[in-house]
DNA sequence: ATGGCATGACAATCATGA
């Protein structure tokens, strides 16, 4: 079973190079962020062409989330749940459901903006939010994946310039804490349960050829419950999309874990 | 110190991202 997690960056500008990215692959589950549509743009029908159901939890402009789920694997998906339960909050950064015995949530971490904005103490106070949550989802589900767009990068290895990065929002100390306070509830990082080639990022800036210079960072992840991380076969990065014209700043994550 | 580049909403710039 492959799950993949993704930031788009916009599902309508990005269709076309998912689609295409589908087909090369078997990924049984995807799961999206930043897909900047309302519901009712959703593109349910290209991607059940293309083999897949989708369930969705969106809004105008910002944010946006999705689970794909290949229709060939017959998985299913059931308790889909699109919101933070304690966290009064309109944008649609979270969905989760039971899909082939897995309970696997979709997130889009807040960015953060600058440490000490508002939109930083937002970004602390969801991930609170989250761990609350998780927590009793792990209670009830003990095969849990969290997947998804963090806006963290964990490490000083997952920062091509970490001096020139520290104390700044997407690495900042209280931002890699609240990353050891999710691996605390008993997750792990998949990528790191495997060698992994250096200078390994999952987002590049567009700007000054980021992405050419090998100038990104690791934000992206799959963190997989103890009960399942036995499981787990590999974890990879697909820079392929990144290369392609017009690309999201996100490349996927590959999860593959054994039946 | 700032913008770079991309996207969406909107109709010239502005909010947001990371």
């Amino acid at each position: 079973m492959k799950i993949a997690t993704w930031n788009v960056n916009s599902l309508k500008v990005r269709l076309p190079h998912l689609l295409e990215w589908l087909a090369a692959h078997q990924i049984d589950v995807v799961c999206l962020q930043e897909t900047k549509l309302v519901d009712e743009n959703f593109p349910v029908e290209a991607l059940a062409a293309a083999g897949y159901d989708s369930a969705f939890a969106g809004q105008k402009t910002y944010n946006g989330v999705a689970l794909l789920t290949r229709r060939a694997a017959t998985l299913g998906a059931a308790e889909v749940v699109t919101a933070l339960p304690g966290l009064d909050d309109p944008q649609k950064r979270l969905i989760a459901a039971n899909i082939g015995g897995l309970r696997i949530v979709c997130a889009y971490f807040p960015n953060g903006q600058s440490v000490g904005s508002d939109k930083y103490d937002y970004k602390m106070r969801w991930i609170e939010a989250l761990i609350a949550w998780l927590r009793d989802e792990l209670a009830r589900h003990p095969q849990v994946v969290l997947a998804g767009d963090f806006n963290i990068a964990p490490e000083e290895r997952d920062v091509h310039d970490p001096k020139a990065w520290e104390g700044q929002v997407l690495f900042s100390e209280r931002e890699r804490q609240a990353f050891r306070d999710l691996l605390a509830l008993g997750l792990v990082d998949s990528f790191r349960l495997f060698d992994q080639p250096e200078r390994s990022y999952t987002w590049w800036d567009y700007r000054m050829m980021a992405f050419r210079r090998k100038m990104g960072l690791r934000i992206d992840h799959v963190l997989l419950s103890a009960a399942l991380a036995p499981r787990c076969t590999a974890c990879t990065i697909d820079i392929e999309p990144r290369r392609r014209e017009q690309p999201s700043d996100h490349a996927p994550v590959i999860v593959t874990l054994d039946p």
